[in-house]
Parts: structure tokens; C-alpha cells; sequence
DNA sequence: AAAGTTCATGGTAACGTTCCCACGAGCTTG
DNA sequence: CAAGCTCGTGGGAACGTTACCATGAACTTT
């Protein structure tokens, strides 16, 4: 496999066969004035003949500007942070600049381990879902760098960027509410997850907000997998439930998991248990019915994590901790049973 | 937010704390013999107060290798894709290597733009699905490079790696008669591409091998996706069809699609249609019943990318396509009416 | 004891780039 | 016409690292 010419070209090589300085390479490169036409042609020329292209380890060494930012999160493979790393991208590559990027599995180890690889590579800066608990390198850390996701709450004082759960929860409780399910079960994460307590709260602020007492909302609690959903919706079945039975769930995984265990019940989604996502899994697309849920804004969240760090980087101010807004998407796991729901349907269509 | 010292340590620093020359530093940081126990005390003991790490750009620039490698793919956010690409994380890093990684979407615009870039930062090689057809700048290319993916197919001349969809095919083929459904009714993608093609050889393979017109097998095609299989699914639902029905789907979108037209006609799978679906998305696991599929490779894809990337770096002998096994996963979507499926069942419970 | 060998170390060039300074040619200005 | 300016250009240093060569001390060999 013959590769072209095994050495590169340089700003040496692109000078002498357009017969002028590096000087004046650099010069035409950098579109600066004060270049003759003629200069300037010869090394154009030049420049298409020996296929030039910058070292940017060279620029980088000599601007200390790698024109590299880093991207560490849990699972690469995981939807929600597979599309934060897509909008990063995306909003990288416009500012020409390239992503690093890896998968710490929410270990320690392995996140000190690339932390450790982004410092050596001299990125410009870094866009961290942080796992470690105390992070205590912080300070000592020495790069630019924004914190995403629901673990960056643990450290208020830094820059962040996250979904806007109290928005989510109150948009999920005003839908629910809407369609006639004014007191959902709630299907909640660990209690070790901060995310739960946010969800929690913003869950009892929506009942104050509507004076209802939060207690009597039914609660299970799991392990935000499929097969934890399954089983907490068998224990929220095989309890005392009165009323329009629905479901407002803290993650799609257990979301479906739950519709599996309604299923398994002999009972049927949407007509006699209604469920209500929160994540915006593509899988939730595809089960049956498609699940309602509330979508987090994960592209969005990784557009802004960059804007925010190439902001921290070149000097401009900074917004301390910055809620993105999620997005109800309307499926099939959510009955309508208000009062106003045949009007409704038959103003509709 | 302070940040620790703004300039970060270099080995100059190193060895001025040490009161040796940056020569021995560097010494002991290579690890190599010759050291006296005490310098290499003082050296290490300077590297940890001053929290020297290594500066890649300038290695890189030294010895000609970044440490860096590229990943052009069509989209991160596709399941597939990411399982690629974590795979070639996690190998990458076992080699202190790290990862700069694109999307494409498909698009030969972006390709080149992603490709220029990854010359720029001088990766020491880079791993892509190719999109555009010509790929004339293969050769002028100048970088090591790994094709992966069914589109590599057009370059039979260069080192790729991909799924071997024969053994996916047959492996598919041998189930589907096991279970008592000997001529399936088959769900391709667009002629437009060449995986197409391959699953319609190896559909044939099997066929003469079982000594089986081919033609007998009732054959619809989509575009790979839900939607189309949707409609596929309507149009094979509509015509004719005896026997026992099963359909071997091409993909696992358009499968998922498949399962929604059993269900809107009132039939139901896998009772009175199986399907077989091909690809191996997470979504499958979660859709009602879940999906009977064959699992692309695509983690050991990435895997293998980067050890033939690495190989080809370094001089060792390469080995120039390679095809990896797929794996059949079984869930619901597949009923058994083959003759000994109740033994079978007594047998195996 | 002279010569050779090993060991520990320091000095320096080079990688490719950009930025600053200097220099000469052709101007304009008084 | 001398002095000052602008313009186009070239030279060189610096960024941080590693590989090579040189040097002197301590030790071994004949």
C-alpha cells in the first residue's frame, strides 16, 4: 500500500520550491497584508504541489494552543451521552477544533486515567461528567473545564451544564395533570443519586404549587434499569391503588420495565396504567405502545458545554451553572381521562 | 476559579528543582539504566512537587507520533457506531492512545473536512468508514488507515475490518430452519447498497446448499427504516404467502417496523409471523416481543480496527480484510413449529 | 602503572511553527 | 537631495522533548 510521500511536507519544503522564506510561507498561511502578488501565488502554488498541511502538535507547541478540547463521559455507548458527545462535536468542529474523547464507566480510576491523558495532550480544555466524589485534584487540575450531567451538582462552584430537571418534572406533572392523572405514582432512582433528590423536590414543589399534599403520592423506588421497573411496577400493582392509575417514572430504562410488568399483569398501557418516561431513549420509540416521555436535551447540553468552555478559554465571561430545557414527546403510553377528553379529541381532528 | 499555576511544568523546571540536567530527567522518566539511586530519587520527588506531566505535543513533534488515532464514523449517536467506537477506545487506551473522533452523517463534505483535520493533528493513523465513492485521495491519503464497515467493501485492495454477513446469514438461515421455517420470506435493504447484496448471496449460498430455489422466497426491500419496514411488512402481509411464515429482516429498524405491521393487521408475532432481525440494536431488547436478531460485532470491530491500525504503524505484518463472526441473539420474535419443538421443549425445561 | 572499560552525567541539535526584529528598495516629504 | 516611511522580505529565537555525543570519574585489566 504505497501511502504517498512517507515525509510530510513542511513550511521548509513549501519555501524552497516556491523560492522564498518560511517568512513569507507563514506570512501567505496567516493571510496576512504586505505580500506581494507574485510571493503569494508562487506559494499557493507551491502548497498544492507538495500537499502541505500545517503540524498542528508544532502550532500547538508554539501557540500553546493544541486546538484539542476533551470529552469524558460514562459510556460512549449510552444514547443520553452519545448524543451530548454529537452536539460537541458538531460545535467543536465549527471553531475547528477536534474532541478527544472517552468513556470513564463511571470509575475513578479510569477517569483519573484519561484526566491524566488530556493533561499530557495539552487539550485546550475539558468537558467532564465527573464520577470521582471528591474530584479533589480540582484545583490542582489545570485545565479549563466545565462539568455535565446530573453529578456535577455535587460541586456548586463550578462551571456547569445539565438539564433543567425542576423544568422536566414540572412539564411531566402539568401534562399528567392535564390528561386527568392529577396524582401520579412516582417510580424514583437510588436515594445515592443526587438526580432523585432534585426530582423529588421539584415533584413536591409542583404539589404545594397546587395544594396537594405530596404524601399521599404513591412512591417505589429502584435501580434505574429495566429489570428494577419491572419489578417495582409488580410492587406498585400488587399495593392498594386508587384512582387514575399513572405512573410518572425517573428514567425510560425502568419506564419500560414497568410497561413490561403491566403487560405481564394482563393489563394494558395506556388504557387501564398510564406511564410517563423521563430521558428520551430511542428505544422508548419502538416499544408498544411508544413511550411518552420527557427528553432530556443532550445535543443541546454538548453544544453548550463547548460554548462554555471555549468562553473559559479565550477569557470571556462565564455564566456559572447553566439548566437546559427538556421536551414532553407525545407517545403512546399516556391516556387521556380528563373530564374534557372526548371534546378535546373531537376538536382535534 | 484559580487553577493552579498557570504555566504548567516542563522538564527544564524538573530538573533545575533536582538540581540535575534535563538530560537525566528525561532519563528517568524513560526508565532506563545508568541512574544513580540518588538522582532518580531527587528527579521523582521534583516531578511530584511540581506536578510535571509529560507534553505530548512536544513528543510527538520529536518522534514523528502524536499517540493520537482518528475515528471517522457516519454518527456517534447510532448504536452500532458507538459500540465501534468504544471498542476502539478501550483498546486504544491499553496503549496510552487516545482518541479524536467524527462524525460524518454520511456526508463526503464533512468526510474530507474530518479527514483534513485529522491530518492536521497528525494522527499517527486513523480508522473510517468510507463514504465517498471515489476516495481518490486514497493514495495521496499520507496516513495509515483502517477501513471499517460494510462500505469498505468498494476497496477490496485495502486493510478492513467488518462483520462477516455470510456467517450472519447462514447462521441466521440454520435457525430459521431449526425452527421450522425452511424458505423465510426476506426483508432487504435498498440496491443501492453493496450489504445488500452480500446478504442476498449468502441467502443463495444457503440455498444451494440446502438445494432450494432460491427464487421460491418471497423477497420484498426498504430502506432501512421503521417506517419502510412498516410498509414492506403491509405489502408481504397483502400478497400470497404459504407455509410457515417468518421473515429474515435485513435490519433491525426496519424489523422493529415489521413487528408494528404484524400488529396494526391484527396478527400477532411471533404466533402467527416470526422475524428475524439483523443488526443487533439495543431498542430490540425493549420492543414487545422482544426482537430475535443477529448481533454485528460492532465492540470487537473497534478492537480489531485498532490492533490492524497499530500493526500497520509499526511495521508488522497485516493481515488484509477481516471479517468477524456475528452472533445470534435470541429473544421472542421467533416461534418454533418445526416438528420436534415439543420434545424439544419437554427436553430442554 | 598505563591503558581500556563502564558508569553517571551534561550539552546540544533537531522536530515545525510563529513572532519579532532587521534590512534594503522604493517612496514621499521638507 | 537627504531624511523619514512604507512595503516586502529574510533571519533567528523559542516552544518542550529526546537522541546522540562528549566528558570525567571510578574501576578493571594486562
Amino acid at each position: 500500500m504505497k501511502n504517498g510521500p512517507r515525509q510530510r511536507a513542511t513550511i521548509i519544503d513549501v519555501a524552497e520550491r516556491a523560492g522564498v522564506s518560511k517568512s513569507t510561507v507563514a506570512r501567505v498561511l496567516a493571510g496576512s497584508a504586505s505580500i506581494s502578488d507574485e510571493a503569494r501565488d508562487r506559494v499557493l502554488k507551491a502548497v498544492a504541489v507538495t500537499g502541505y498541511e500545517r503540524n498542528h502538535l508544532a502550532v500547538g507547541m508554539r501557540s500553546g494552543r493544541s486546538g484539542l478540547l476533551g470529552l469524558v463521559i460514562p459510556d460512549i455507548t449510552n444514547p443520553f451521552w452519545a448524543e451530548v458527545a454529537r452536539g460537541a462535536q458538531d460545535r467543536a468542529a465549527k471553531d475547528d477544533i477536534s474532541l478527544l474523547v472517552f468513556s470513564s464507566d463511571w470509575d475513578a480510576g479510569k477517569e483519573a486515567t484519561h484526566l491524566r491523558a488530556l493533561r499530557r495532550a495539552r487539550v485546550d480544555g475539558a468537558i467532564i461528567n465527573p464520577v470521582a466524589d471528591n474530584f479533589d485534584d480540582l484545583d490542582r487540575f489545570g485545565l479549563p473545564f466545565v462539568f455535565i450531567g446530573s453529578s456535577a451538582e455535587r460541586f456548586p462552584d463550578t462551571l456547569s451544564v445539565g438539564s433543567d430537571i425542576a423544568q422536566a418534572v414540572r412539564l411531566g406533572m402539568d401534562i399528567l395533570v392535564e390528561r386527568g392523572h392529577p396524582a401520579p405514582a412516582l417510580m424514583l432512582g437510588p436515594r445515592s443519586r443526587l438526580a432523585r433528590a432534585r426530582f423529588l423536590r421539584a415533584v413536591h414543589e409542583h404539589c404545594v404549587a397546587r395544594d396537594l399534599d405530596p404524601d399521599i403520592l404513591l412512591a417505589e423506588e429502584s435501580d434505574y434499569t429495566v429489570e428494577g421497573g419491572r419489578k417495582a411496577m409488580g410492587r406498585l400493582l400488587a399495593g392498594p391503588w386508587r384512582g387514575s392509575r399513572a405512573v410518572f417514572v425517573a428514567n425510560d430504562l425502568m419506564a419500560l420495565g414497568a410497561m413490561i410488568a403491566v403487560r405481564e399483569a394482563g393489563l394494558r398501557c395506556p388504557e387501564d396504567i398510564s406511564i410517563l418516561g423521563f430521558d428520551g431513549i430511542p428505544a422508548g420509540a419502538f416499544s408498544w405502545p411508544g413511550l411518552t416521555t420527557i427528553e432530556k436535551p443532550g445535543r443541546q447540553i454538548g453544544i453548550r458545554a463547548v460554548e462554555c468552555l471555549l468562553d473559559q478559554i479565550s477569557g470571556r465571561p462565564e455564566q456559572g451553572r447553566i439548566f437546559l430545557p427538556c421536551r414532553l414527546v407525545e407517545r403512546g403510553s399516556l391516556a387521556d381521562v380528563s373530564v374534557s377528553a372526548p371534546a378535546r379529541a373531537a376538536a382535534g381532528r
